[in-house]
RNA sequence: UGGGGGAUCGUCUAGUGGUAGGACAGCGGACUCUGACUCCGCCGGCGGGGGUUCGAAUCCCUCUCCCCCAGCCA
């Protein structure tokens, strides 16, 4: 066992010198989606960082939805983002909504309109557009600029009272129209929507945007580290631009601190790309198994402890990053080896029959649950003269290092004997469709490991089932990102493949709720959500590591 | 080409003036009734160039490359 390597980083470095400095005293951090959408992995890491760091410093972390933007967003979105929290095994210390705050949020705006701070712009989008200027080219005063305090005072009102139409006019803080940081040239504060909330109804007309919901919130709920993502870091001067002017929580400000976000290579992860997949059909919804979103990694038998696992694993820096989903998968076999029991289940069979075996008799074997773990116990297995094995198990023309079946050659069923191939009884195509053997009872406990050894499910008690084999989401690990980069071009045809008439031993008639499986050489197995009485649907989460396959490659490849 | 960030093995990451370490991947081997697991070994890196210093991934200068920003989205 490796050591696990100290959970330390920039940031807590930083949490670290406030608390020595006496900036704070304890620590608060927060959750802070927008209920519009499906949380993913990349939400996993803010979570990681969040909780953890309240946990780790005896702080606390609330859970708060930026809802500012009623247009996208809804209650279900909201229900969903907890239950996928819950799931991963984090617990807010408490929950608010950034709707909470509106009426407070509203008076911090009156309040800078007062210092002269903001004021209302009745110029149209397309005109505060053009007159943010551009990132080489100063922006130019609104004509609007210099209205009297009283005079926006009044506006504002107006606009909150509902008198003007979506869009006449906004609010605007007065900052300076030259900044070479865009955000700071007189950013945006409140926008009039009319769009019912689904949390304050039709109550309000009026709503603030992120830059100034966000750090007054966490002033309010006394946030000590806002932690986000890298591209808020331009914003960070507005958000201490806020802080600065305005007496909500002047004496313990917040801090925020970026970091980058995850990215995993052969798949894409914002909401944006995600919806397109979902739009266009090419997954079957938010939680399809290929989907990197936390419900599809759910259904697919992630387990929230190697998702959390690979989260620690891949750390925290400001620098942009791709990771492997390599990395991903070996966290849920590194979970899942020592835990999973172990079954056999032939997911593309081909019938054997055991010639010198007498037709009518079986018999039982108590195979473990687990090679390496013995309270694990044992379940029994029946074997009689037909089985099936996995077509892969067998070639007619095996290359060298095959330790399978092929003509004349022995190999080992897992948990019983040896037997030899001594024919293939093949269709009109000449495709083999059965394999007769001969076996050698005394070979039963055979030591030492001499053939290859195949798995197989007996014919007469093996169970029905539909198996899923899932591959990465896109054949190319970098795919184009751009708004217009068509990355659905690079969708991995082999994503999903769909194996109908797998085979089960008897044993997993009735799964065990919430256990994944190791079927012995194929992987880990979870069922979906499509299995019910008399239906067994298995997700295969991810392959147990094949070196045979990685020979194979090479073989194809050299020739 | 304005501003803000970032560059350490293939990937992720540690390092904060004193032997560049870990994980994953890869390669080789041992073990094995899972070509799994486990174990052992190997491979491989400080973006380039200057400077300071007894000593630089770390400090200074310079160059290069990469990411983010022109929503009344977050």
């Amino acid at each position: 066992m490796s050591a696990t390597p100290a959970p330390t980083n920039f940031i807590r470095r930083q949490i670290d010198a406030d608390l020595a400095a006496g900036r704070h005293d304890r620590v608060v951090t927060r959750f802070p989606p927008e209920p519009n959408g499906y949380l993913h992995i990349g939400h996993a890491k803010s979570m990681w960082l969040n909780f953890g760091i309240a946990d780790d410093y005896g702080g606390c972390c609330t859970l708060r939805f930026d809802d500012t933007n009623p247009a996208r967003e809804d209650a279900e979105f909201a229900a969903a983002i907890e239950e996928d929290i819950r799931w991963l095994g984090y617990r807010w210390s408490g929950i608010a909504f950034a709707s909470d705050y509106f009426e407070q949020l509203y008076a911090c705006a009156v309040e800078l309109i007062e210092k002269g701070l903001a004021y209302v712009d009745s110029q149209n989008a397309d005109d505060i557009r053009a007159g943010r200027g551009t990132l080489t080219r100063p922006g130019v005063d609104s004509p609007y600029r210099g209205r009297p305090a009283a005079e926006n005072l009044a506006l504002f009102e107006g606009m909150k009272d509902g008198r003007y139409r979506d869009g006449e006019m906004v609010l605007r803080a007065k900052i300076d129209m030259a900044s070479p940081n865009l955000n700071l040239r007189d950013p945006v504060l409140y926008r009039i929507r009319r769009h019912r909330h689904q949390r304050t109804g039709d109550q309000w007309c009026i709503y603030p945007l992120y830059d100034f919901a966000h750090g007054q919130s966490d002033a309010i709920e006394g946030v000590t580290h806002s932690l986000c993502t890298l591209e808020f870091e331009d914003h960070r001067p507005l958000y201490e631009w806020f802080l600065d002017r305005l007496t909500l929580a002047k004496a313990r400000r917040p801090r925020q601190i970026e970091f980058s976000r995850l990215n995993l290579n052969y798949t894409v992860m914002s909401k944006r790309s995600l919806s397109q997949l979902v739009e266009g059909g090419d997954v079957s919804g938010w939680d399809d198994p290929r989907m990197p979103t936390l419900r599809g990694l759910r259904r697919r038998g992630f387990t929230p402890a190697s998702i959390r696992r690979f989260i620690s694993l891949v750390g925290i820096t400001r620098k942009a990053n791709v990771i492997e989903m390599g990395q991903l998968e070996n966290c849920v076999r590194e979970h899942l080896e020592p835990v999973a029991p172990r079954v056999m289940a032939v997911i593309e069979p081909l019938k054997l029959v055991i010639e010198n075996y007498p037709p009518g008799r079986t018999e039982t074997i108590d195979a473990p649950n687990h090679p390496a773990e013995p309270g694990m116990g044992a379940r029994p297995v029946t074997l009689s003269r037909e089985l099936y094995i996995e077509r892969d198990d067998f070639m007619e023309n095996p290359p060298n290092k095959f330790l399978r079946l092929a003509p004349g050659r022995e190999v080992r069923l897992r948990y019983a004997f040896l037997i030899r191939c001594t024919g293939v009884v093949r269709d009109a195509k000449g495709r083999a469709v059965e394999l007769r053997c001969q076996y050698d009872p005394d070979t039963r406990h055979g030591g030492g490991r001499k053939t290859g050894i195949i798995h197989w499910v007996n014919a007469g008690d093996a169970v029905a089932a539909e198996v899923r084999l899932y591959d990465r989401l896109l054949s190319r690990a970098d795919p184009p990102a751009g708004k217009d980069a068509d990355f659905r071009q690079f969708l991995n045809p082999r994503s999903l493949v769909v194996r109908r008439h797998a085979l089960l031993e008897a044993s997993l008639a009735e799964p065990e709720p919430g256990v994944r499986y190791q079927f012995e050489r194929l992987g880990y197995f979870f069922p979906d959500a499509d299995s019910g009485p008399g239906k067994l649907v298995f997700n295969r989460i991810v392959t147990l590591r094949d070196s045979w396959a990685k020979i194979d490659r090479q073989r194809a490849a050299g020739g």
